[in-house]
DNA sequence: TAAGCAGAGCTTTTT
DNA sequence: GCTCTGCTTA
């Protein structure tokens, strides 16, 4: 077992040697961690410190999990299969199928994702009257999701007005109609499981007792109810909970407060360090530096929390990066630096410090990607494979014009983002068919096909069949014999068909799916329909998606353990399909094809997180595009666009380039910006510009030779001013005039002040100075 | 029932 | 400025 330790430096063994005990392992960008991670378990079992079955290893991202699978598999000679190793997600989705009864859900319960959401919350709106001018979609969506993310059902939230007292009715509203259609979106399948091992104490100790070894990934991009979740199974939650309120746990401390508990006893363990004897040990692996989804929930504080919580004493740094050359590195941590909360680290390479970090001044967002062309076109005649080249951005819309030049210019490039295979029309609808089949009641998927292809159920029709549903309190299917006349045998019509279906469930899964194709009337509406090309070739590589899942080697089974306390036996082939809804809920399969190509990699900071190229060019680096000027008002706000500038940098290997751009068209707008705070934050010695230093506060070119002032742009009682001038304010230092509008006394004009933020100012008030 | 047009929104995203 | 959604129109 000795083989498993060989090159390890002293802190990855330390942290893959580490005696039973709670661990907080902060592994840095390109530090090894998932080596670590997985080392672990391997040293563990082959140590017979734990069973195979006593690991519980979780991850975000099902690429993650796979991964460590994989390399798990290829340390030791184990069958893997049957492992609790998965996401949060796909591990709880694992839980409440083998105790769907105790968790109060159907056998065969769909999983929405987020487009089925957002249609189920229409409904409702729709059903409920609902103005949705006052209550959009979305934000309901959010605001639900937010909830249940911070372990909060409706009857739990407080309201302290109108409006969110109706958000909460809402929100209750759709607890139920989701009860009722036996469907738990995203963030149930984590509540849900919570409460199950919650309130069910046999099976909580059930799986405490199991797990002998918890080991998360990624811990700083968990959220409350996630860490929640961790601290139940590992046995920690009942005392940990009135520890003393922490602030990511504010909302539910109060919970707990109102449970009114009797104090907690001290933490077991004491005085042994964050030893673990009578629970789970927790290994927690994470880089606060890279925590960038606070906007979705995550929770940073969690790491503080973590390591007070299980008393950790000794925080494992993992800092020798393997990745980067020291230029790089030096630049990384010369921005973070300027971050105040953090746990600290700081990456140190073997490898010499390498190229300096280039630097490039645009006149314009189009110069910036015809200059990003120019320079991949000398890179592949120096030998660089596309593959291993990286253009970044903050935003989604920037990469636009960059494809736009790439495109021009014939070079091969892939996009990362968008559609997704199970979230393609053509599969949902099949999918949905699928789903019908298996539960009648999934009023989504209902919805989505009664009329597609069209088959003369019009919005009448619905109408009336969700009017005789309400009624009844019953499923739109059920609901189908109470609607009369014409509309009634367009709809009987529907419903024997998906009766018709029904039998074909004893089929194989891909005949089965193939038979739903058809019979649904798909194959033939695409086959008839112009541009039904692709959408049919989708359909058949669903087929084939079927064919492979069922033959998958490593699916996770169900143990014969967990299997038998479900009670009557399912059918070995409404199984499979379960599974392989499931499977399509929870894992959307690849954003595009072409990976195998070799082309240009493009994509949002955050989608690279976790990936490294050779080169990389972080374009589009002005203040109020990155950081972000919806972002720069908070210091919490500021910090976390720090650390997605930190990511970065810090997937580059070999070469470096930074780009910003003077102007830049925005919302239709042209945008007069200023050079990124983030590119002042890096030592100049480590810089080396390819177009004249950007002046301090101001550009190397002369604005004016940029822009042709419209009749729209000039500021009419501005004494001068016009967009894109540049003008100093007291308060606020300088900035640049980026938009303008009214006239006389109502003058205003946007200013970029660069650090000061973005400022809308009333010419009558503002002290203004052009510059 | 499909196409065509007006209107809104527009930071980041996995499950 | 572009793209997606939803409503109106032929």
């Amino acid at each position: 077992m000795n083989h498993l330790l060989e090159n390890l430096n002293p802190e990855q063994l330390a942290a893959v040697t580490l005696p039973p005990q709670h661990a907080l392992i902060l592994a840095g960008a390109g530090s090894g961690k998932t080596r670590v991670l997985t080392t672990r378990i391997a040293w563990l079992i082959s140590t017979r410190q734990v069973t195979p079955q006593g690991i519980l290893a979780v991850t975000f991202t099902n690429k993650a999990a796979k991964e460590m699978l994989a390399r798990l598999s290829a340390l030791l000679p184990i069958n893997t299969r049957g492992m609790w190793i998965g996401t949060f997600h796909g591990l709880c989705n694992r839980l409440l199928r083998a105790h769907y009864r105790d968790a109060g859900l159907p056998q065969l319960f769909q999983i929405l994702d987020i487009a089925d959401q957002q249609a189920a919350i229409k409904r409702l709106l729709k059903a409920l009257n609902v103005d949705d001018e006052k209550f959009p979609p979305r934000d309901l969506q959010h605001f639900i999701n937010a909830q249940k993310e911070q372990g909060l059902r409706s009857a739990a939230v407080e309201a302290w007005d109108d409006h969110t007292r109706r958000r909460v009715e809402l929100y209750a509203a759709y607890e139920q109609q989701c009860q009722r259609e036996g469907v738990v979106d995203f963030a149930e399948l984590l509540l849900r499981c919570y409460e199950l091992l919650e309130r069910n104490e046999p099976l909580r100790r059930h799986y405490q007792e199991r797990f002998r070894h918890i080991l998360v990934d990624e811990f700083q991009d968990t959220n409350i109810l996630q860490y929640r979740w961790l601290k139940l199974l590992a046995g920690h939650a009942e005392r940990g909970r009135a520890a003393g309120p922490s602030q990511g746990a504010a909302a539910l401390s109060m919970e707990a407060a109102s449970a009114a508990e009797p104090p907690s006893p001290p933490p077991l363990g004491r005085g042994m360090g964050g030893g673990c004897m009578e629970c789970a040990c927790m290994f927690a692996v994470g880089d606060d530096d890279q925590s960038i989804y606070g906007f979705r929930g995550a929770e940073i504080g969690n790491m503080r929390d973590f390591e007070r919580e299980f008393q950790v004493d000794n925080i494992i740094r993992l800092e020798q990066n393997y990745r980067s050359h020291g230029n790089i590195l030096d630049a990384a941590n010369a921005i973070i630096k300027n971050n105040e909360k953090r746990l600290g680290k700081n990456l140190w390479t073997d490898a010499g410090s390498g190229e300096p970090i280039r630097v490039f001044e645009a006149m314009s967002d189009g110069e910036e990607a015809r200059w990003i062309v120019e320079e991949v076109r000398a890179l592949s005649r120096d030998g660089h494979a596309r593959r291993e080249i990286a253009l970044l951005y903050r935003s989604n819309a920037q990469s636009r014009i960059l494809e736009h030049s790439l495109f021009s210019a014939g070079i091969p490039y892939r996009v990362y983002g968008g559609l997704r295979f199970f979230e393609r029309q053509e599969i949902k609808h099949a999918l949905a068919y699928l789903r019908l089949i298996a539960n009648s009641d999934d009023d989504t998927a209902f919805a989505r096909v009664v009329n597609f292809p069209a088959r003369g159920i019009g919005a009448r029709s619905i109408e009336a069949l969700q009017d005789a549903a309400r009624a009844a309190g019953s499923s739109l299917f059920a609901a189908i014999p109470q609607v009369p006349g014409k509309a009634g045998a367009s709809l009987a019509a529907f419903a024997a068909l998906i009766e018709s279906m029904r039998p074909a469930l004893d089929l194989p899964l891909p005949e089965l799916v193939d038979h739903v194709v058809e019979l649904s009337g798909l194959r033939l509406h695409y086959l008839n329909e112009k541009e039904g090309q692709e959408r049919l070739a989708n359909l058949d590589e669903l087929l084939n998606a079927a064919t492979s899942f069922v033959a998958e080697e490593g699916r996770e089974v169900m143990e014969p353990e967990e299997a038998e306390s479900t009670g009557e036996p399912t059918g070995e082939l409404s199984a499979d399909l379960a599974a392989f809804l499931t499977h399509a809920a929870l894992e959307a399969g690849e954003h595009q094809a072409g990976e195998g190509d070799d082309a240009l990699q493009l994509m949002t900071v955050h989608s690279a997180k976790g990936l490294e190229f050779n080169v990389v060019f972080m374009s589009g680096l002005e203040e109020g595009l990155f950081p972000h000027e919806n972002s720069v008002q908070e210091a919490k706000g500021l910090e976390e666009e720090r650390r997605l500038m930190y990511v970065a940098v810090t997937r580059a290997r070999q070469r470096l380039y930074l780009s910003f751009a003077q102007t830049r068209m925005l919302h239709g707008q042209t945008r007069y910006s200023l050079p990124s705070r983030f590119i002042d934050e890096i030592p100049g010695e480590l810089l080396k510009w390819l177009t004249p230093k950007a002046k301090k506060g101001g550009y190397a070119y002369e604005v004016a030779d940029a822009f042709t002032p419209s009749p729209r742009s000039r500021v009419s009682s501005g004494g001068g001013l016009r967009v894109g001038q540049n003008v100093a304010h007291a308060r606020f230092g300088q900035g640049v005039i980026v938009n303008a509008e009214g006239s006389g006394s109502d003058a205003r004009v946007q200013v970029n002040f660069g650090p000061a933020g973005m400022k809308w100012l009333a010419l009558s008030v503002a002290k203004l100075e052009a510059l």
